[in-house]
DNA sequence: AACTAACATGAGCCATTATACATATGTGAA
DNA sequence: TTCACATATGTATAATGGCTCATGTTAGTT
């Protein structure tokens, strides 16, 4: 009803640096260990310098943790629960936007109800 | 260890739609409830051209679902699970990216690894 | 100190995306 | 049919974000 804020907003910057593939990968590559940037590379086929932006961007949202081991910096997920987390989330995509609905969800309003339908009213 | 396809790169699309704030304001606009664009417009003090902009967003993505009611259009979400995965994973960002660990984690590279330590080893 | 390897940083280029404006479509009522 | 309202869409512009080149910093070695 009000115009205030919602605490989902405070996942806004996080979703922001999820949502690059390349980000998601580099977590799928580190899995619960932590590994040196070089694996990283090699792991992900990107060039050192894209893998240390993506990095930075990761590391400054809390994401990952970096530790120094003589010349080599380890990255790793600061908490296994994050990845439970994006792991149920994913099984609720999978199985919403695949064929959750029988029917076409493509555009619903177009196609379902704008142009045939009326009085459709099982929402509310 | 393999460069293969993780499963978590199916989140990619999903988080990118959640990335943007207004679209996390509609979705917290809408909350469990079904309400007309014209709510949304209200609520979101956002002009209704970009409010069909993320609804059209939000719709292909599964996220939202929309069914007409004569004149007005009712979105909500099409699932209460999906609010509640949300919420742990808000919660699980309130709880580390403010100060889960005392120290500063804005840049441990730099200021906490790099300048001083140098054999740091609880992450292995 | 000089050299090399590991990694980070900054600036510019380019692609993507959000926004705003004008307009179109669909619905109900007169 | 005509009008008014609710909503969608297309286009142009502006902002954002990713990639990369060149370079800087740190650490180990000789």
């Amino acid at each position: 009803m009000n115009g205030k804020s919602c605490p989902a907003l405070l996942l806004g910057p996080v979703f922001k640096v999820l949502a690059e593939p390349n980000r998601l990968r580099i977590l799928c590559t580190l899995g619960t260990e932590c590994r040196p940037v070089t694996d990283i590379i090699h792991a992900t086929a990107l060039p050192q310098t894209n893998v240390s932006f993506h990095l930075r961007i990761l590391r400054e949202a809390g994401l990952v943790r970096a530790e120094r081991r003589g010349v080599f910096i380890y990255y790793c997920l600061p908490d296994p629960e994050l990845l439970a987390i994006l792991q149920s989330l994913q099984a609720w995509v999978a199985a919403h936007t695949l064929s959750s609905t029988p029917q076409n969800q493509e555009d619903p309003v177009n196609e379902s109800v704008s142009m045939t339908e009326r009085r459709v009213s099982s929402c509310g």
